[in-house]
DNA sequence: TTTTATTGATTGACGCGTCAATAAAAAATA
DNA sequence: TATTTTTTATTGACGCGTCAATCAATAAAA
């Protein structure tokens, strides 16, 4: 009983199914199958709307980061200095949106492909740069150009290497520990003082 | 013509080629005839001696860590100052026996193979409870057990994101500048007060 | 009647693991 | 010492399962 534009809703319901399919093996080894299924349509339908799997693993990966990207853009709306924007994406980044275990094993299975896809190196080097670049526009408010770029280096490398030992389920329990140690190093940094 | 004592031997080589090709591929999806050609003998001869591809996997990853604590523990020998012995765990992390791509590579790969199997997740813990432990080893004798807790966490996260961003080829480019970043941390931490 | 939605069945490739077979070294036996 | 037997090293061929991708067929909406 086919009912028509169906198109946007499969392809959102694939998407999802992709990431909750990745969240539950930690791998991007899932089958289309499995994936279908989970979306409630066979495999034969996912391809008839994204082609191939790697079609559907790289659109759900754009997905994640526009999902980010949009977070990010709200977040900075209520900043009003440029300490706050700094802060604003460390919040996002630890926000219960993206640090979920789901999002969090897309992530670093997404790492690996990238290895081998050229596409999806060149997706990643963008959120790469786009988190450099929404740290410095906080930053460059606060220090010299030159310490600025360093300390949004080290951030981004924080908060990366947060998300890897989160996945871990070891070390880092929660994200109120994630988001307080990445403020205590930027308190340090731009303070010159550490907490108590 | 088959000589005696081969065992070891063949061991030894099938995890090296196992190492390279993780390393070139970028990921765990290297084929037994892939690892056993480039160690020059046939997939049966590495079936014979590991039994299954997750063995051979496993003790990849187990010959990686023991090299990285060999390192560790020779470093270690060299240091005399508690401070010292902060700054050989993070010099033995990017050195050019650890920071080389293939071994980042690894790294990266069996981080999300750890989702699916229970024992690499074990050896990771092992490796993330190690490091901490070392660090622990040279920070107690520099600060209050709380911070210096707190500083160890930071810094292992720093080094995990720094080689995830060295994947990626973005970023950090040399195992100098991430020495750098993190001895930078370090000292902002332990000194109270940042580089010029 | 053309377009859109949908699937079951099928194909073709690929890769792990097994097995029987071969050959040389080592050990045991004569 | 000469021989037979056992152990160790090694491989080619193959079966079996899995999975991505295709295709022909069905059915409802336009």
């Amino acid at each position: 009983m086919p009912k028509i534009g169906m198109e946007p809703v499969r392809r959102r319901a694939l998407i999802d199914a992709t990431i909750s399919a990745i969240g539950e093996r930690g791998s991007l080894d899932v089958t289309m199958s499995e994936i279908a299924g989970r979306a409630g349509v066979s495999s034969a339908l996912a391809h008839h709307y994204f082609g191939a799997k790697d079609e559907l693993l790289f659109a759900t990966m754009r997905h994640i980061l526009a999902e980010l990207n949009t977070d990010t853009r709200r977040a900075f709306g209520l900043a009003a200095t440029p300490r706050q924007r700094v802060s604003a994406v460390v919040a996002v980044s630890f926000s219960d949106e993206q640090f979920q275990p789901q999002i969090i094993a897309a992530w670093l299975a997404f790492y690996v492909e990238a290895q081998k896809s050229m596409e999806l190196r060149r997706l990643l080097r963008i959120y790469a740069r786009r988190l450099h670049s929404n740290l410095m526009s906080g930053l460059t408010g606060i220090l010299p150009r030159a310490e600025a770029d360093r300390v949004a280096e080290a951030t981004a490398a924080l908060i990366d290497g947060l998300y890897i030992r989160r996945a871990l389920k070891d070390g880092v329990p929660d994200a109120q520990t994630a988001i307080a140690l990445v403020e205590d190093y930027l308190e340090t940094k731009l303070n010159g003082r550490s907490l108590p």
